[in-house]
RNA sequence: UGGGGUAUAGCCAAGCGGUAAGGCAACGGAUUCUGAUUCCGUCAUGCGAAGGUUCGAAUCCUUCUACCCUAGCCA
């Protein structure tokens, strides 16, 4: 195969590369490692999958040799082409390049040739059982199963039957093709499983060509081996599988059969990850699709302005075992903002807006104020923000009657407005109903940002926009999709989605859709390519700022 | 109940006979023009339990225990 490698990436070390240690000192494989990742297209891929793809692809980076995108579409009834473009995008996204992108289904051919040298070797046979007495002749855990009356089939009669099968003369269900193992191995997967059934159905690769499918146990150890795959990294679930893996290219006498190796599938705290679910929740319109920015897919998080960098970071930190685990969402929250923090620019915006005067300052005077755009990260520069006598300030930086420990605005206390002057609050407007209208305030002028004004320290520092120029925000802010209820089940969050309105600079006028800021105070944001338009600038909370105050 | 796996801190996870890495979370403290960031510090005499071998055991042996997977013509 040709050696096309992914971008390169560091790459933690785990028990499978010591796995893969231990042959390369054999000297196994001749020092080159193949894998594959191989996703069914019945769905989108999300953060589980993106723990399997990293894996397998820098796998394959560390030991010089290359990985496949193989989809794996045996079962035409769950496959659909909407999924094969999915899956390509969001790998891409990822920062990954297959070495080569191939079908299962391309195989078909070399499988059923395979088959047909298990039938005439002695080791497969055309079996007329019906679903439910295979499942009886299977036995139970705990008790062998019974041997098929097909099972001692002359080999011409499996043959001209499989062949028949292939052809279409018979009906779903009416028979298939079975392994000559053993019906009374204690693993159940080793009594006689089947290899190939009869589904008259179009496959969205091969059209109508065929009418029987190969299972899965049958399929994937032929599609490792024919591409030359030197370990299948698959999940905890198919461990039982592998001897069943190992027997197919042991019986067709495969040379140098690739060999499986199973991890632990991720499991997140608060997230949803089976596809079936995903699905429901998609078809019942409890999202807008598989892309809505709460869903745990690939494609929902990009939507919400998770950066590939962040994805690939959590998949190096949560390691790769054998344990089953449920790794708590914070650690990838934690990854965003590590990310995040570095390159994005901050802007002011202002979420429950309350209006604030500042009775001393000049009623027709506008000043431009020079705002960092992040302080960690100087060459991302400053930029300019009006600044006038009527302002806009935080619903939460403002408290009439101050808990304790509450050191930004109240009556009488003074703060610095960021990047501008220090403010006093001096008296609380009200509305008829009661509620806050507007604070009038007073600034001293001596305390202009940047002009070495050392005279009184404040304790509170607080964002601010300039009334006049603000612009209107729409913040779509996410909570988990689904939480537990007091009695411990996973159920669906009503609030997993709050819309607000907030006043922001007008800098954020210009955002494009996939822009990422910080928001102070609020956390980091990323317009949303889907809903922002030049008329209306819609942003997604990607994640909250990491904070202790509230 | 057969078979196959897995147990190291609140959550992940290294460790492979020489005296418990690291990250997340949490909690202290310093700095801060945003209670963020940054910086420093604390956090398993303990490795599912009990025995045993050894000068020495999370690592080896024995016996338990708990949890996960497995009886699709899904993958």
């Amino acid at each position: 195969m040709s050696d096309v490698k992914s971008p390169e990436f560091p790459v933690a070390s785990n028990f499978i590369h010591s796995m893969i240690d231990k042959d390369l000192e054999a000297g196994k494989y001749g020092g080159k490692i193949y894998t594959r990742f191989p996703p069914e297209p019945n769905g989108y891929l999300h953060i589980g999958h993106a723990k399997s793809i990293c894996l397998n692809f820098t796998t394959a980076q560390k030991y010089s040799g290359a990985c496949n995108l193989r989809y794996d579409d045996t079962n035409p009834v769950k496959e659909d082409v909407e999924y094969v473009e999915s899956i390509e995008e969001d790998v891409k996204w990822l920062g990954f390049m297959w070495n080569r992108r191939l079908f299962a289904s391309d195989y078909f051919d070399t499988m059923y040739e395979c088959a047909v040298r298990l039938i005439q070797k002695g080791k497969a046979y055309v079996c007329q059982l019906t679903p439910e007495e295979i499942r009886e002749y299977r036995g139970t855990l705990t008790e062998p199963g019974k041997e098929s009356p097909f099972r001692n089939r002359p080999v011409a009669e499996n043959l001209r039957l499989f062949e028949e099968m292939k052809q279409g003369q018979y009906r779903e269900g009416e028979m298939v093709l079975r392994a000559r193992i053993d019906m009374a191995s204690p693993n159940i997967n080793m009594r006689d499983p089947i290899l190939y059934r009869i589904a008259h159905q179009t496959h969205h690769n091969t059209g109508d060509r065929w009418c029987i499918y190969p299972m899965y146990d049958y399929a994937h150890p032929l599609e490792d081996a024919i591409e030359g795959i030197t370990h299948s990294i698959c999940t905890l679930e198919f461990e039982d599988h592998r001897p069943l893996y190992d027997w197919v290219l042991q019986e067709l006498e495969w040379p140098a059969p690739p060999q499986q190796i199973e991890f632990a599938r991720l499991n997140l705290t608060n997230t949803v990850m089976s596809k079936r679910y995903l699905k429901a929740l998609v078809d019942d319109g409890h999202v807008e699709g598989w892309d809505d920015p709460r869903m745990p897919t690939i494609a929902g998080l990009r939507r919400r302005g998770y950066t590939p960098e962040a994805i690939r970071d959590f998949c190096e930190r949560i390691g790769v075992s054998k344990a089953n685990s449920t790794v708590d969402i914070s650690l990838l929250e934690h990854c965003i903002r590590e990310d995040l923090k570095a390159r994005v620019e901050s802007r002011n915006v202002v979420e429950n807006p309350i209006r604030v005067i500042i009775t001393n300052y000049p009623e027709d005077r506008v000043e431009e104020m020079e705002l960092e755009n992040n302080k960690e990260a100087p060459e991302l520069g400053t930029r300019k923000v009006p600044f006038s006598r009527e302002l806009y300030i935080d619903g939460e930086d403002f408290q009439e009657f101050p808990e304790k420990k509450y050191f930004r605005l109240f009556p009488g206390n003074e703060v610095r407005l960021k990047g501008a002057y220090f403010i006093t609050c001096q008296q609380v407007v009200k509305n008829p109903d009661g509620s806050v209208r507007e604070l009038l305030c007073t600034y001293d002028p001596g305390t202009r940002s940047g002009g070495g004004f050392e005279g009184r320290k404040v304790k509170g520092t607080i964002h601010w926009v300039d009334a006049k120029t603000a612009v209107e925000i729409t913040i779509r802010a996410y909570d988990h999709l689904m939480i537990k209820n007091e009695e411990g089940e996973t159920v669906l969050n009503p609030d997993s989605l709050k819309v607000i309105r907030a006043m922001a600079e007008p800098a954020l006028l210009e955002a494009k859709g996939g822009e990422r800021f910080q928001f102070f105070r609020h956390g980091y944001y990323m317009a949303d390519p889907v809903l922002t338009t030049d008329k209306k600038k819609v942003f997604n909370r990607i994640v909250d700022l990491k904070s202790s105050y509230k």
